[in-house]
DNA sequence: CAATTGTTGACTGAAACACTCGGTTTCTTA
DNA sequence: TAAGAAACCGAGTGTTTCAGTCAACAATTG
């Protein structure tokens, strides 16, 4: 019996919540502390106060992503695999927000009725937005503070 | 104890989960469908397929938002307290969510180390780019299917 | 009065979040 | 070669939110 409107997994393409926080502060710090060698959870962990287990989940997902390497053994740690200025926010926060599972089509498909329709219009222009401006700004231009409210979203290429 | 970075509940000022894309949607049909008379929830409830009851917490909050007057009884039912154009999605959106509970100070306040900073700005840009392109968007465009990528944003008056 | 509609509160199962714990592998260095 | 440092891995836990159910109550109409 459907229920409801909405797939029941289908959030949003980017999630927005405190993991993509933890996650996003997490690699500022990397990026902010890399020197050569890799960099500890556990250094990562102190200076952010994070868990390091929590932190130690989420650089598994962002290691599958690409976003990171690992090196194991004393002297280990994390490093970038891409430049700060070639990582973007937008690809830290897919990387550990959860797969927003399966049918993303019920959005398109089953619009039965107007309403429907210029909802999904709205949400699609939306994430659209966010998804820009998050691509758009880099690890670099965070730790450079060059954020500007609004500024960066045409530089999307 | 202090266990992690961020205030537990310090969610993100707009939260754009589905609980706010039901409440627009409801708020579409009910625009769409109003022509004097008020329309009740049970209509909304079958022509969007969301549950009555879910319906009438989230009608709820937006009445007491001021977004929807009710009328009781018999030919009862909401309707829009403002015009479609004057009802924009960031209201419907904020209305619905719940309050971020508290404490929102904590992304400013203790930023004991550049890296909090930084992650405070990024955080606060994004908000500030989603509610611009939130608040710019009103129900009227939404119907009028005229909801352009990104276009809207310089809109915000 | 009865029927209709909104109003309110308590409750529920499922999922996600933010961990915790206990182990295992891999690598370095003494 | 043994010790230890670090990444890996999986299972489990308490809390919160989501989305919905249910039951009662209040106001309005005919």
């Amino acid at each position: 019996m459907k229920t409801h409107a909405f797939g029941d997994e289908l959030e949003f393409r980017v999630k927005l919540t405190t993991k993509g926080r933890y996650a996003v502060t997490a690699m500022v710090d990397l990026a902010a502390h890399s020197n050569g060698k890799p960099v500890t959870l556990a250094e990562i962990a102190n200076r952010q106060n994070i868990s390091l287990s929590y932190l130690e989940q989420l650089f598994a997902k962002m290691r599958r992503a690409g976003l990171v390497g690992a090196v194991r053994g004393p002297g280990g740690g994390y490093r970038l695999v891409r430049a700060a200025t070639e990582t973007r926010i937008a690809d830290i926060v897919r990387a550990v927000d959860d797969p927003i599972a399966s049918d993303a089509s019920v959005v398109q498909s089953d619009a039965e009725n107007l309403v429907d329709l210029v909802t999904a219009d709205l949400w699609v222009a939306l994430n659209d937005h966010v998804q820009r401006y998050l691509n758009a700004v880099s690890l670099a231009h965070v730790l450079e503070r060059n954020v500007i409210l609004g500024a960066q979203a045409e530089g999307a290429e």
